[in-house]
DNA sequence: CTGGGGATGGGGCCC
DNA sequence: TGGGCCCCATCCCCA
């Protein structure tokens, strides 16, 4: 009794469903291109992905190894067993980079179908892959890359050696993987054929998988301190997990393809995309309750965040859907193909209502009404603390990088510069003119007017103050900014304060789009979107995104409350609480 | 219902 | 690059 077409049906639904985005739980980028997928499906088709996929949710490839169009046919191969072969794809240059790819992601099968075609067709198997110790060490550091963040070193190699507790169990072979080139580890699946290759693995996934592996998939743990006995022991950072390493890689990773993926992904097209997505994905639709996971009232409360980042061209939405599509792929590659368009236009066509926008925006600059909002918004509507005045059009006015994709009127040069107008072609080239410019040009075109103070007005406000921190210990911090006469101990402090006054906002969220003004902050800002909650309180249990928050919530527990009022003598556990307190004291009522 | 305190999330910024 | 701290915005609970 077996149903003849179960597994290809099976198979069938799962690429459907990935085209959807629907149900996928992890991101993979590949340079500026964001794909979605299934976690077990990655899991089952190669023991690189599963070790990859068990603490992410957002995977970075090395694009040295694979670039997107190439990945694009490794992701289809995965969900179809097929290689699909247009004819630029049945191209032995092709078939030479999907080999590259596919060992590079340890998918025997798919290395073993690029080599017999390269056999075939006469081709060497693979430039530069096999025996040279280049590859293989590109490999590690490459995983070492995704999880540089994190200290264990050991155990991120990448071929999960046989120690790594949590990792899947090595197979037996897996130890020798290491010393192996690629291809030799090719060689011997493919010989094997199934058996070496995903058998092999398959079978370690299945069988060492799950037994081996507590569900810490889900817990993105990166650093949760030891203790906690529970779950979180696994996390540790000592049990050689990987965890720690992996989701912290996230961040390492998304930062990687920042700049590129700003620009290149909302204009991006969707591959498996379905315009209905789009539509299906309520949080984008609503932005306001969107995505975020978190507590939902607040969420909702908050800011509608979510909604607005277009202003930074990349819209969140654009963002948003793409990914929820399936796949997004920056300028460079799909969205050259507009051809794509289908995909993307599709999916973009819906939530087009944005980048319309955007291309106001890129026309006058100022439009950025919405702006990121997120914290415009949110000051604003906050009751227009700091939002405020300028604040309507900061962001947009921020944001270097264009959307492209949306912009006709930039012609081919997408990535516009908005302090000076010049449009590029590339987000490169764009990066390298906006180096061009002096920070003396940029502070002008902000005093000419154009300048909306991006950040907090608050802050801004702060500055402009004379008597602002600007003036403290002047002698000791001789590094003045020459806009708001703050002054620090280090140049390079004062130039990373300086470009707070930039236009510029070069670090964008791969998942929303939003623009920071720092890479750490993104980084921040996206271990919120992934969930990661690293640090872990160990009296009950809650987790939260930063060390700083768990000492704060440890008072919670320990009772401390260092923090005193001096009018009422009434005591806090956290500052911002007492400043708020303070605020009650001073205020009218 | 309202105000105040406790607690948490997100972003900016300095070190 | 990450940690730490500040600020804002909220939510929840309680009086």
């Amino acid at each position: 009794m077996e149903l003849p077409n179960h597994a290809k049906q099976l198979l069938l639904q799962l690429n459907q469903q990935r085209a959807k985005g629907f149900l996928c739980d992890v991101i993979i980028v590949v340079e500026n291109a964001l794909f979605r997928a299934h976690k077990n499906i990655l899991a089952a088709s190669s023991i690189y992905f599963k070790s990859l996929v068990l603490h992410d949710n957002l995977i970075n490839l090395d694009t040295e190894m694979v670039n997107p169009s190439v990945f694009r046919q490794v992701l289809d191969f995965i969900y179809t067993g097929k290689l699909l072969s247009s004819s630029e794809q049945s191209s032995e240059q092709n078939f030479s980079a999907l080999l590259t790819a596919a060992s590079y992601l340890q998918l025997h099968d798919l290395a073993a179908l690029c080599r017999k075609k390269l056999k075939r067709s006469g081709g060497k198997p693979l430039p530069g892959k096999p025996s040279t110790p280049g590859p293989l060490s590109r490999l590690r550091l490459n995983n070492q890359r995704l999880s540089s963040s994190t200290p264990t070193g050991t155990n991120n190699h990448y071929p999960p050696t046989p120690s790594e507790a949590d990792q899947p169990q090595p197979q037996p072979d897996e130890g020798l993987r290491d010393k192996l080139s690629d291809d030799e580890m090719f060689v011997g699946s493919t010989g094997k054929n199934g058996n070496g290759g995903n058998g092999n693995s398959n079978g370690n996934l299945s069988s060492g998988g799950s037994a081996g592996e507590p569900d810490l998939g889900l817990d993105l743990s990166k650093k949760s301190p030891p203790s906690a006995g529970t779950a979180t022991d696994a996390l540790s950072p000592h049990s050689n997990s990987q965890e720690s390493p992996q989701s912290a890689s996230v961040s390492t990773t998304n930062s990687a393809s920042l700049d590129d993926s700003s620009t290149t992904l909302p204009g991006a097209d969707t591959c498996g995309s379905d315009p209905m997505e789009l539509n299906s994905s309520k949080a984008e639709e609503n932005h306001p309750d969107g995505p975020p996971p978190q507590k939902k009232s607040r969420q909702g409360a908050r800011k509608n965040e979510w909604p607005k980042r277009e202003a930074s061209g990349l819209k969140s939405e654009d963002h948003d859907r793409p990914l929820v599509n399936g796949v997004i792929v920056g300028p460079k590659d799909g969205r050259s193909s507009s051809g794509v368009g289908g995909g993307s236009g599709s999916s973009f066509a819906s939530d087009q209502s944005f980048q319309c926008k955007e291309e106001e925006e890129g026309g006058e600059n100022g439009q950025d009404h919405s702006e990121e909002s997120g914290q415009s918004d949110g000051e604003s509507t906050g009751g227009g603390g700091r939002g405020g005045g300028k604040g309507g059009g900061h962001q947009s006015a921020n944001y270097v990088y264009r959307q492209e994709g949306f912009e006709p009127a930039f012609g081919d040069n997408l990535y516009v510069c908005i302090p000076c107008g010049k449009g590029f072609p590339s987000s490169e080239q764009l990066n390298a003119h906006v180096e061009t410019h002096t920070e003396d040009e940029l502070y002008i075109k902000e005093e000419g007017g154009t300048f909306v103070k991006e950040e907090d007005e608050e802050e801004a406000e702060d500055l402009s103050a004379p008597v602002g921190p600007s003036n403290f210990g002047a002698e000791t911090r001789p590094f003045k900014c020459t806009v708001c006469s703050k002054s620090y101990k280090d140049p390079a402090t004062l130039r990373q304060h300086e470009k707070s006054h930039w236009l510029t906002r070069p670090f964008p969220c791969n998942i929303c789009g939003k623009m920071f003004t720092q890479r750490g902050t993104m980084t921040r800002h996206m271990r919120s979107h992934l969930g990661l909650k690293p640090f872990a309180c160990e009296e009950c249990g809650m987790r939260f995104t930063r060390q700083y928050r768990l000492t704060e919530h440890m008072r919670v527990h320990s009772g401390e409350k260092p923090y005193e009022c001096q009018l009422c003598g009434g005591k806090f556990t956290q500052q911002r609480n007492l400043i708020s307190h303070l605020r009650m004291h001073t205020s009218p009522s």
